[in-house]
DNA sequence: TTTGAAAGCGTGAATTC
DNA sequence: GAATTCACGCTTTCAAA
């Protein structure tokens, strides 16, 4: 991947938008030129997607967390993210080298509601949990490449 | 904030390139209702952006590492966020209740550069951290509302 | 990669509910 | 205040070169 492909994508980061017209006067391509190169980036999977970033404060979830786990038993069989997938509070999952084997993000409306997704977390995957509730968010996914 | 707002928003969230015609007819409105619904709810900040989501380790960036933060000096100004924000190389800044003050997020291309990172941010802001690096992202950015 | 053309979309004003 | 209709110009999309 090259240059142009970069400069495509940077574009795309920080305004999932832009018409195809844009795109090209920003890389000096026509706009099919850049379409056909938007399409193979999607194909490819370099672009995953595109989403709105939304401010979840306003839309009456305020309450973010980290929720760090270590399974009970650690012999028993490891499919934590199988396990939670379907909760819907969880925003992302990964799994982590360290004390801990996964770091759940996850987004609720209020303390009582972490409560209840705790212990939702903690009998679905037969897991201890450690919880890092964020006070302040400075930013968010900027756009790193 | 209603029902067709929220609609919208979860369309958006999950196709960030969505036309007004589509969300006209995921909503049951006309084209320009939703044009400005939308356009209102980019001004009241409820949707702050749209980007596109890249594959990062198609990139070149394949290292995630999350990066928690205290101050080596507890009586010094704390200002982390604003000492750290011009390091690219991190994609979020939280601050937390807990042991740690900040978890940064950040991306890079090979241990050898985090090593780098790590003294960057130690120097910039005279912290100490613990860095846990990411083995896997089975999912990330989910939409949550 | 570009050109060119058809189809579809964005945008605002006027209108109605 | 919010929705619809309509009309214009711009954008997307694809085929052909």
């Amino acid at each position: 991947m090259e240059e142009t492909d970069r400069k495509i994508l940077a574009l795309l980061a920080q305004d999932g938008r832009m018409s195809f017209t844009d795109l090209g006067r920003g890389t000096g391509l026509s706009t099919s030129a850049v379409h056909q190169r938007v399409k193979r980036l999607e194909q490819r999977g370099l672009i995953k997607g595109y989403g709105a970033t939304l401010d979840h404060e306003q839309m009456g979830m305020p309450l973010t967390a980290f929720i760090s786990i270590r399974p009970f038993d650690p012999s028993a069989p490891d499919d934590c993210p199988d396990r939670v997938k379907d909760i819907p509070e969880i925003e992302s999952c990964w799994s982590v080298a360290g004390e801990e084997s996964y770091i759940l993000k996850v987004r609720v409306e209020t303390p009582s509601l972490l409560e209840g997704l705790l212990a939702r977390i903690r009998a679905a995957a037969n897991v201890s949990t450690r919880t890092t509730i964020v006070l302040n968010t400075f930013y968010e996914n900027r756009p790193v490449m």
